[in-house]
RNA sequence: CGGGGUAUAGCUCAGCCUGGUAGAGCGCUAGCUUUGGGAGCUAGAUGUCGAGAGUUCGAAUCCCUCUACCCCGACCA
């Protein structure tokens, strides 16, 4: 490509609102243009790099035995009522009417649409199994777009969705669909980490999400310092304490806490460490207010929480009003010594074993100190309530926990036949009798990746692609080419050899400053910068720097062609 | 959804409090000089001050309504 004929729109300034550093890069790069909240125009510089991964993603795909369909983007509520999800979706799901008033999505998946194509098209075993993919535009109406393309409510995904007639079969497909995400990330050089994951609502058994490491990440996940354990801080499992609970030592004391309430307000002012405290909250239950404990310096984990058959999908707190006509006192001073028996009390493994704590004395101004379970107070059930933090033991029993941030780009998925059942999906078996298809689904989320790779791929200067997602491998750059005709030759003739090797190469023949030039080129990140310049010329070598390195080397010609050989 | 903020030149923003000729930097156009790390000088073009209604002799500025965009908030027990 000559850049003259080109359109880069590199610019020095970027709005102060764009926080995180890809999404500053994309813009002063000029990759992105924003329309409005959430949705991005593409220009050619970053549609070359959306393009460039997508085609990674594609050749994987279709190694792993994966077929390319192209699905429809609008798909109408009547496929979305058979599955329930028309209203259970939520407010991501962008509704529409037609000009005959009837009612449609922007799809922000697809697994009705390519249920319903597989009820059509699938009728006997012999067709499996199947595993059908697409990349294509999603839209979700996000509550709060931010970072750019990172959590755009437009944005480019791959999907792919697998049909069996078994589960032993889609287990077979999902580990296959795993390696090729790990291949996938691993072409596109990427530091990334695939972890168990919480099956969500859906319910399936094995799930994992792809994460790139980052700072910037808006996912906590937990990784074993001693194996390849790694999951999502929502399903790391915290293990139960090595020591069980000692006898206790202290008399029950109730101690007056006037404005104290939070536990470090409570625990600073009683001199007794968090982990000595329990912090107790209320939260709506199936049947009336339930009582979860955790120690005073953990979290609960809510994913966690909403598994407990005492709550609802989604435990919602119980609010000041409820709190206070349970227990007469508000929000703050809760503990479980003296709570109504009909609110179930349930414990925390760590929190289980404490002895002599600290907790809230269920009364305005008031904690107590001392208090212990069973003597104190009724415990109703022991779980693993509590988000895991650093240094816990590893679930797997080998090496310790650590956390790191992560931004997810991938996720594998076995759905079972949730959906194949909804939409009466099914092919005859070998036996001739009816068999609802096995599904499993996976997703890669193409235009967050170019973000993602942004946040562990910059300098100073600006981005610093991978190789596999530049926008070109090699630019050349003219110096002064009309002080010396032969510059121009040369470089037409080095640019020309080039493309005729295949090598991806720009040719930056804009006509800039040499200052201008290497900014800008540095800023949007190409691997390799070939000079060609007047002293070069004369000399017979040229200026070769690599994007990560400080230093430039004089090579010639064919020493030019051998590194992109 | 609740709270806060912003909307002025192509871009990034100042001006608004205290009403009175529309501003800066960058970018853009032309000329001259310059030419290996975002050049300098000179001359120039560019505005529905988000929309609507109001107060006023007079509104970017004050009041009201609307819209768009951004930020914060989902554990405090």
């Amino acid at each position: 490509m000559r850049l003259s004929k080109f359109h880069l729109a590199t610019v020095k300034e970027v709005p102060a609102d764009a926080e995180i550093v890809s999404h500053q890069l994309m813009l002063r790069a000029g990759m992105i243009r924003k329309l409005a909240a959430g949705l991005y125009t593409w220009s050619p510089l970053g549609l070359r790099v959306l393009r460039k991964v997508e085609a990674v993603v594609r050749e994987e795909m279709n190694r792993a035995g994966a077929i390319e369909v192209l699905m429809p983007a609008v798909q109408p509520r009547e496929l979305w009522e058979e599955t329930g999800r028309w209203e259970k979706f939520g407010g991501q799901l962008l509704k529409m009417k037609d000009r005959k008033e009837a009612w449609y999505c922007f799809g922000p998946t697809h697994e009705e649409v390519v249920t319903d194509f597989a009820r059509a098209e699938l009728h006997s075993y012999k067709q499996l199994p199947l595993n059908f993919y697409q990349i294509q535009t999603k839209f979700r109406d996000e509550i709060r777009p931010r970072f750019g393309v990172m959590r755009a409510r437009e944005f480019l995904m791959k999907d792919a969705y697998s049909f069996h007639l078994s589960a032993e079969c889609l287990e077979r497909e999902y580990w296959n669909m795993y390696n090729a995400y790990t291949r996938i990330f691993t072409r596109l050089e990427l530091k990334f980490r695939p972890v168990q994951a919480d099956a969500g609502a859906i319910g399936g058994s094995v799930t994992h999400e792809f994460h790139v490491l980052a700072e910037s990440g808006e996912d906590a996940i937990a990784f074993s310092d001693g194996s390849d354990y790694a999951a999502n801080v929502e399903k790391a499992e915290a293990m139960a304490p090595a020591t069980g609970r000692t006898a206790p030592a202290a008399a029950l004391e109730r101690v007056a806490t006037p404005t104290q309430r939070s536990i470090d307000e409570v625990s600073g002012f009683l001199g007794v460490a968090a982990a000595g405290c329990l912090k107790t909250i209320l939260v709506r239950g199936n049947d009336g207010l339930v009582a979860l404990c955790v120690r005073g310096d953990h979290e609960i984990n809510e994913i966690k929480a909403s598994k407990l058959a005492e709550l609802p999908g989604e435990p919602v707190l119980a609010d000041e009003a409820e709190i206070v006509k349970a227990l007469g006192c508000k929000p703050g001073f809760i503990g479980p010594v003296g709570l109504p028996d009909s609110i179930p009390v349930i414990v925390d493994r760590d929190a289980a074993v404490l002895a002599d704590f600290v907790c809230g004395g269920n009364q305005d101004g008031s904690h107590y100190r001392g208090a212990n379970w069973l003597r104190d107070a009724r415990l109703s059930r022991v779980e693993d309530l509590r988000k895991v933090v650093d240094g816990d033991a590893s679930p797997d029993g080998k090496g310790q926990i650590r956390l790191a941030r992560g931004i997810e780009v991938g996720h594998v998925f076995q759905l079972g036949t949730k959906y194949a059942e909804a939409l009466n999906a099914s092919v005859i078996d070998q036996s001739g009798k009816s068999q609802v298809l096995a599904m499993g689904c996976y997703g890669i989320g193409v235009s967050r990746i170019v973000a993602a790779a942004i946040e562990q791929n910059f300098d100073a200067a600006g981005i610093v692609w991978p190789e596999p997602m530049a926008p070109w491998r090699v630019v050349l750059c003219l110096i002064n080419p009309k002080n010396d005709t032969n510059v121009a030759a040369v470089a037409d003739a080095l640019y020309a050899d080039l493309q005729a090797r295949g090598v991806d190469v720009a040719l930056d023949d804009r006509g800039l400053r040499a200052g201008g030039m290497f900014a800008d080129m540095e800023l949007i990140g190409i691997p390799h910068r070939v000079v060609v310049s007047e002293r070069g010329v004369a000399a017979g070598t040229f200026e070769y720097r690599a994007r990560r390195d400080s230093e430039s080397r004089q090579l010639s010609r064919d020493e030019v062609l051998a590194l992109f050989a």
